[in-house]
DNA sequence: TGAGAAGCGGAAGTGAGATTCCGTTTCCGT
DNA sequence: ACGGAAACGGAATCTCACTTCCGCTTCTCA
């Protein structure tokens, strides 16, 4: 417990806020950094299983550095995947501001698999739920790949039966399929992404069972249904 | 070092190997199927991250006894992989049962998530190479799919310009992705099969890119690709 | 430039969980 | 039924990472 008399006022509001704007020294800053990009490729390679001391040496601090900066394991992963959901949110966006809108979900669909090809804890995380945090910017990625749907399916590009929660759950498919198959096999993926494209096209023949969902509904169905 | 007088000639014949056949008394025996099912279930349940304890508790039995059985927990999860995997190469027997080829391919891969999503473990593990253990069994589920994907291509309900190839990496991604999507959204898992499906119909639209695929030549590939 | 705060490295501390060990119990052939 | 080998249970041990701690170094600001 610590002593009334030692404790500063105000205290509540200097905890560990997310929103701790505090200056920081260069030194820190800079390897704050490090340590963050470094976790973002040490990640990527050996999944979340990676270990804290690999991404100090990788970054080039010590351990202790690394968990100043992000004092749990968990902290690390969540930061690197904001960064990581930033990253796709930037691709979707790309992808939006063309002007066709069949080339534009195209494009999006086709850069995702490649995007978690290199991402490995990326699509492992997809997994869990912890990703929670991430919140602000999975809300963005939702609403740009709705807008990439919408678009789509008034170009007539794709089928009308689907929805945004359709594509999304297509896209984590794809994705994580592909990436067992790494490197190994780029033309695999390439063909497995058009088969599924194929299956998103128009004019398709008996109808889905079902209706379209979309992410709001789904998160409504995620949020009432367990529990 | 073991002094060389106390070792038993023969002694390296009568190492740990996998062909040791020697009579099990009766509750050992019994004990050992416990402990499997046990586990299978567990692991389906937690993921591969369960604990030895609960699998010991699950069978009623204690640790040293799951231990005694299977040295390490990586042989534990080995020995389930393998009972999976058997039970996998079933459905698809019992799909290539069926006489109408169509039915017979679509059987299997609305079957094959189905599994996945009450085991967890398995869809887990097919991310990781440790199931090459696996191999006999691993053949038989590639030649029965192989077998499925032909017959359907020769009755035309399925394009003619993919390989089973393809098809394993389709079905490993439906499979994944909805088993994220858990219990929770079974309509969509279903929707997601049928898009998946419909991109599998013949006349579609632009060729794939490369050729189709055999098992064969990607397993091929995987050994002389990398190293 | 010097005092002091902020940050650093990495050794030691923890903790969770797998594996081992051994006294006790259960089978099995005679 | 009995002797002894085989198995059992579960506490103790070992392992491996994450996390903490603290003496030393590096910044920053006057």
């Amino acid at each position: 417990m610590v002593p009334v008399s030692s404790r500063i006022p105000g205290d509540g509001a200097r905890a560990p806020d997310p929103a701790d704007e505090r200056p920081r020294r260069a030194d820190a800053v800079r390897n704050r950094a490090l340590v963050l990009a470094a976790a973002a490729n040490v990640f990527a390679e050996h999944g979340t299983g990676a270990q804290i001391e690999e991404i100090a040496r990788r970054a080039g601090v010590g351990v202790g550095t690394v968990c100043r900066h992000f004092p749990t394991k968990q902290g690390l992963l969540q930061a690197v995947l904001a960064s990581l959901y930033e990253s796709v949110v930037r691709q979707a966006e790309d992808a939006l501001a063309h002007p066709d809108p069949a080339h534009a979900f195209e494009q999006f669909f086709v850069s995702l698999p490649d995007f978690y090809l290199r991402h490995r804890a990326f699509a492992e995380q997809m997994a869990n739920e912890l990703e929670l945090a991430a919140q602000p910017v999975r809300d963005q990625l939702m609403a740009a790949i709705s807008e990439l749907v919408n678009r789509a399916q008034a170009a007539g590009a794709i089928r009308a039966d689907i929805g945004p929660a359709d594509v999304s759950m297509l896209l984590s498919g794809v994705a994580h399929a592909t990436a067992l198959a790494g490197d190994l096999q780029p033309m695999l993926r390439e063909r497995n992404v058009r088969i599924v494209l194929d299956g998103l096209r128009p004019g398709s023949t008996e109808p889905l069972p079902g209706r379209p969902v979309s992410f709001t509904e789904l998160r409504d169905a995620k949020q009432h249904g367990p529990r």
